[in-house]
DNA sequence: CCAGACGTTGTT
DNA sequence: GTCTGG
DNA sequence: CCAGACGTTGTT
DNA sequence: GTCTGG
């Protein structure tokens, strides 16, 4: 896939994790669950502040976007960049040169069809800690008012074995960068094939995933809670092997 | 030249 | 089958 | 991505 | 803004 959905830790643990200044205006608790789908304002260090972290909207709107109708309807579909064409895709060439960031989390959700029937995944670093997706962002100024909004994209990449078997219909996975990496993909000047080193899969023995209830996609229902990311077991489901 | 797309999924 | 809402 | 809806009429 | 199709 790609990657809708995911988890960030509180604000406390990613001052630590990232190193960075927080303004005080920014606090906010764990999210256990978002949906991309609602265009919510999550933790991104962009390549322009980047002892900072700042909240930006998910979905990304291209400069060129005339009107609030329209940005819209980029946000929903924008929610992710292909990495393989991210070097030609009119909304994404110019941004992959200078408008690169960190999407902090610490988990994401993805679903394996097996014999008919959808089963959720929670997919996290083995060691449970925080990391940043690559991505993109963007600014753009509404035209009727004139006000900023600052976006961003996720960049997928293949699968690797893990969510091959889990992301079994698509087996496409968000880029997770390593932590030393992190730096080096805010810095300005890189050339593409520097850039494209970046956008590969996360070692899969490096990473655990685990089937969660159907909470999370269940309407009416309360999703940034603690107990949808919890282990559920189907008895039905075959284990993944490595 | 103008008009329209600009994306990822999945599905075939 | 296809679209909308989340 | 998944889940759930998928319509017209008239009336307010 | 920039490219593609007509």
């Amino acid at each position: 896939m790609m990657c809708y959905h995911y988890t960030v830790p509180d604000i406390d643990i990613l001052r630590i994790r990232f190193e960075v200044s927080i303004s005080k205006k920014i606090d906010f608790p764990r999210v256990y669950h978002v949906s991309g789908f609602v265009k919510p304002r999550l933790p991104v260090i962009t390549n322009d502040a980047p002892n900072s972290i700042q909240m930006l909207s998910w979905g990304l709107i291209p400069h060129w976007v005339k009107d609030v109708g329209n940005a819209t309807k980029f946000q929903s579909r924008l929610l992710n960049a292909r990495s393989e064409t991210i070097h030609e895709k009119p909304a994404f060439r110019s941004l992959i040169k200078s408008n690169r960031c960190l999407v902090l989390a610490d988990g994401f959700f993805e679903w394996r069809h097996f014999e008919g029937r959808t089963y959720p995944y929670y997919i996290q670093l083995s060691t449970g800690e925080p990391f940043a997706f690559a991505g993109l962002w963007n600014n753009w100024t509404n035209p009727d008012t004139n006000e900023q909004m600052k976006t961003y994209t996720i960049i997928t990449t293949w699968a690797n074995p893990l969510l091959e078997q889990v992301h079994n219909k698509r087996k496409r996975m968000p880029v997770i960068l390593h932590k030393a990496d992190e730096t080096p993909w805010l810095t300005v000047d890189l050339d593409r094939d520097a850039i494209d080193s970046f956008l590969v899969p996360f070692e899969a023995n490096k990473m655990a995933a685990h089937p969660v209830s159907r909470l999370i996609t269940t309407k009416g229902t309360k999703k940034n809670v603690p107990e949808i990311v919890k282990p559920k077991e189907y008895p039905e489901l075959p284990a993944i092997k490595l």
